[in-house]
DNA sequence: CAACGGACCTGCCTGC
DNA sequence: TGCAGGCAGGTCCGTT
């Protein structure tokens, strides 16, 4: 489910509810996510209050007195705000009870997600110490996917999704960038020059922060912190499109597999 | 190092 | 209607 604006969308829609108030209660009613939820968290959390909510990638950082919640939705994890009585549905795992009755509860069917705890600076994490740049700050520019991608053979749509190249960029906003640069998602990243890099760096910060503002994509169930699913859908240029006519050309949008993922392009637009 | 496949899970859709 | 198979927005890890 959640690439960078999904993520994006889920942190600005929780900061300002927890922001400030302190833990009065921690519900682990499911451990096993893709690492188990740290067995003490409850008591590692007891009356600590959440200073901020920063996002590093698609993880999302949840700071208290004392240390960082790391928190990674995967494939189909979602945070919503709700009260802390309502009855928790199927695969609503964990609860965060925050004074003045909010409560932060994550759900993820597939657990795939993490919720980890670090008392270090996050960013020195295992997790998350080798990421790439963000894609909507300075440090990523064509100049940078171009030095990386020097004598690498792998199809530049994979090396764009590789998080120590670049962060954030998943399936959906790889297959959009490329159609927006006209680079088909096959081709060799070591064999593309800085020109056509540097457009392809523009397309991802702007598809990216577009579907920010759209408050995510929502294919099948992505709901923000209330429960309301994104908009980018609508916008999808060649993402779930295949046979479809190319916006641009009319001709049909192509679908193959890359690196096990699907992969849409316009035979047409896209060299 | 780089590249690839497998692994982790559940839910939903398709086709027989 | 039931069931098997395939696929899904991520990404770590082990093997070539």
């Amino acid at each position: 489910m959640p690439e960078l604006p999904e993520v994006e969308t889920t942190r600005r829609g929780i900061a300002p509810h927890i922001t400030g108030r302190r833990i009065v209660d921690v519900r682990v009613r499911e451990p096993r996510l893709r690492w188990p939820v740290p067995p003490d968290l409850s008591a590692t959390l007891a009356a600590c209050a959440v200073l901020g909510v920063r996002r590093r990638g698609k993880y999302l950082l949840l700071d208290f007195e004392g240390g960082t919640l790391i928190a990674h939705l995967g494939m189909s994890g979602s945070f919503r705000i709700c009260e802390p009585n309502l009855p928790p549905r199927r695969h609503d795992h964990v609860d965060l009870v925050f004074e003045g009755g909010i409560c932060l509860r994550y759900h993820d069917p597939r657990r795939f997600g993490c919720l980890l705890w670090t008392a270090e600076p996050p960013a020195q994490h295992p997790l998350l110490a080798e990421l790439g740049p963000e894609p909507l700050e300075g440090g990523f520019d064509g100049a940078h996917l171009h030095r990386l991608a020097a004598g690498r053979n792998t199809a530049v749509k994979s090396f764009i999704m590789d998080s120590h190249v670049v962060v954030g960029v998943g399936n959906i906003y790889a297959n959009e960038a490329l159609f927006l640069a006209g680079i088909h998602p096959g081709r060799a990243a070591g064999k593309i020059g800085l020109a056509r890099y540097r457009n392809l760096a523009g397309r991802i910060s702007e598809v990216l922060a577009a579907s920010i503002e759209q408050g995510g994509t929502t294919l099948r169930d992505f709901v923000n912190e209330s429960g309301a699913p994104g908009y980018f859908k609508q916008v999808l240029r060649v993402y779930d499109r295949g046979g479809e006519p190319c916006l641009a050309c009319g001709v049909p949008i192509r679908c193959i597999r890359l690196g096990q993922r699907a992969t849409y392009y316009c035979p047409g637009c896209q060299h």
